[in-house]
RNA sequence: GUGGGCAUAGUUCAACUGGCAGAACACCGGAUUUUGGCUCCGGCUGUACGGGAUCGUACCCCGUUGCCCACCCCA
């Protein structure tokens, strides 16, 4: 596969597997090829998230680099749960990491755990006490945190640091039995305490812990420390490149100590920027804050930038991974336009998804010369992006509903909508003109009478004459009602983490990031939707039906609006007005 | 202040490793259009700064500046 191949048309999407331009990490996999680096083994690359919440965009990067990347060079890659703090993980996250996996399109070679090698880890750390490279220390957590120094001084030595071998062993085997009490002691690796990285300065391998592991029970009371188990789990599988973020890349001597003083397999770390987006929070520890306070319904909320949550949006696992492809991977830390992955959610979606009209926000429209009780069933397009979406009937009568957004009583210049005396066509049906309207006591107009010309069926007029505007409508008596959520971004500002002094990320959620229009009209057709389905409400944006839907209650979201032209010259000449 | 990482259009990435700085998104303009969608055409702005070596540098050398990460018994 080449690794400059230019995107085509007809290769939009990008496969499992496939990537867009060339980048450093594939560069690698390309010289320790042809340096044989590691010999015969293929790629051998993992994904090992911590099942501690639900997976986000950001992962999908690091999920599509991981698997695609492997992929392209007949490589493997293992799930692997990372799962060395029983505090935080839960099968719950387990289950959800591996489901929102699949639906990305991925698979992996193997189903692993970090607790899979406890036994292993724990006979490593006694080989390295025998060696004299780890101890058992006594200091509180508090104690080893002085110790640690700063990052301009240097730490200083435990005074357990030199215990014997005999003591550590015994010491570390009473820990592992239950001995002492949770904190009080724990195992370290004896490097190097005036390191300028902090990180090889005594890193601790493992506290005593009591807490049921979602796998292991309670058959340990001892946890290894990420610093321990990644690099040696790495190892186990063979992996030949780890790929993490580069917030690890102080780590990286730790990891490789640890694999040299063990003399087992050496794994690589590669490490790149995280994936951040414009009004989107990527901390998981403030989306589980968003999810317990309340602020969404849950971490599959369609605002979320969750996997479960997009997909529940309507985004499809082929616009996520030809963003993540156009995204890129570097070693800088950026900020992506939210823009840019909407971009491509619109791409994939305009493709595939049928195409039907449906009217948010009905403002009733009567064709006073259209007969009464009459209905007549035109001709719709399914999808012009796919000739083989076919066509469908659309009842058309004499009172329809057309969008409040359609009609204008006195309309700015650059408007070709509805208005008085104005023709515009009804898509796929007729051509009518705006003759009078109907106001309630507010004075809104709540009604408008028109008039068509019953040649033009279908839309074109005979006399070819022309209409600047097409509308959508819907028949009132045959349209069906439906909830639709209405969903904008879930923060208001560019880095919903920029606040005020004293103020909370929260203090920058979108008060209007959900909107619910508790009656929309949609065309009959719709009346067979089920969970799942994608639409496209024509000039309005692409709609899914959301798994609330009851039987006669169906729910729609909005997963992205259509690029909507007309609200920026609209905007423009607001800001004229103004001046 | 210490160590590490990074710096190319507004944004995210390319540039065959020293040979005319490109793409996507965004933005602006136009064409087309039974979606103010899509599509098509065109435009826009750039190698952080200062030196040096070289016929020639985004790329090499020296220096400066700026940003990010690190001082959990989290991952």
């Amino acid at each position: 596969m080449s690794s400059t191949k230019a995107a085509s048309s007809s290769e939009l999407t990008v496969k499992p597997g496939e990537s867009r331009s060339s980048n450093f990490i594939r560069d690698i996999f390309l010289e320790d090829l042809k340096t044989r680096k590691f010999g015969d083994a293929v790629i051998q690359t993992r994904f090992p998230p911590e099942p501690n919440g639900y997976l986000h965009i950001g992962h999908a990067k690091a999920i599509c680099l991981d698997f695609g990347l492997a992929d392209e060079f007949a490589g493997k890659t293992n799930l692997r749960f990372d799962d060395t703090n029983p505090e935080k993980e839960e099968q719950e996250y387990v289950d959800a990491i591996k489901r929102d996996v699949r639906w990305l399109g991925f698979d992996w070679e193997r189903l692993c755990y970090a607790s899979d090698y406890f036994d292993q880890l724990y006979q490593w750390a006694i080989k390295l006490i025998r060696d004299g490279k780890a101890y058992v220390d006594d200091l509180t957590a508090e104690e080893i945190r002085k110790y640690r120094g700063t990052l301009t001084e240097p730490g200083k030595d435990s005074p357990y640091r030199n215990r014997s071998v005999e003591e550590n062993l015994d010491l570390f085997e009473r820990m592992q039995k239950g001995e002492f009490a949770d904190g009080t002691r724990v195992l370290r690796a004896k490097i190097d305490m005036a390191s300028p990285n902090l990180n090889m300065r005594d890193p601790v391998m493992y506290r005593i812990l009591r807490a049921e592991h979602h796998r292991t029970g309670n058959r340990w009371c001892i946890y290894p420390m990420y610093d321990y188990a990644h690099g040696q789990s790495d190892s186990i599988e063979r992996v030949t490149h780890s790929m993490c973020s580069l917030e690890f890349a102080d780590h990286q001597p730790i990891y490789r100590w640890f694999i040299e003083q063990l003399g087992i397999f050496p794994s690589q770390q590669i490490e790149f920027d995280r994936l951040s987006l414009t009004y989107t929070q990527m901390s998981k520890r403030k989306l589980r804050l968003l999810v317990e306070e309340g602020h969404v319904r849950g971490w599959d909320d369609p605002r979320m930038p969750t996997l479960s949550g997009m997909r529940r949006l309507g985004y499809t696992p082929e616009a996520i991974r030809n963003f993540v492809a156009a995204v890129g991977v570097s070693r800088t830390n950026g900020i992506v336009e939210l823009a840019m992955l909407e971009h491509f959610v619109r791409e994939d979606l305009n493709r595939r998804s049928p195409r039907v009209m449906a009217v948010l926000r009905p403002l009733r429209i009567v064709i006073d010369n259209y007969p009464e009780g009459q209905v007549e069933e035109v001709e719709a397009v399914n999808n012009p992006e796919d000739e083989n979406a076919g066509k469908r009937k659309v009842p058309f009568s004499k009172v329809l509903y057309i969008e409040q957004d359609d009609f204008r009583e006195d309309p700015p210049k650059q408007y070709y909508r509805l208005s008085p005396g104005r023709e515009v066509r009804l898509r796929y049906g007729y051509l009518i003109t705006a003759k009078s309207m109907v106001k309630n006591d507010r004075g809104e107009v709540v009604e408008v009478h028109c008039t068509y010309d019953p040649a033009t069926r279908g839309g074109n007029a005979p006399d070819g004459r022309k209409v600047k505007s097409t509308i959508h409508w819907v028949s009132a008596e045959h349209a069906i009602d439906a909830e639709v959520r209405i969903y904008d971004k879930l923060f208001t500002r560019e880095d919903p983490d920029q606040v005020e002094e004293g103020q909370e990320f929260t203090a920058n959620l979108n008060p209007t990031s959900l909107e619910i229009v508790a009656r929309a009209k949609l065309e009959p057709s719709l009346a067979n939707a089920t969970i799942g389905n994608r639409y496209q409400f024509e000039r309005l944006g692409y709609f899914c039906v959301d798994p609330d839907s009851k039987l006669g209650h169906p729910v729609f979201n909005r997963t992205v609006a259509l690029k909507d032209t007309w609200a920026k010259v609209e905007k423009k000449i607001e800001r004229k007005g103004e001046l």
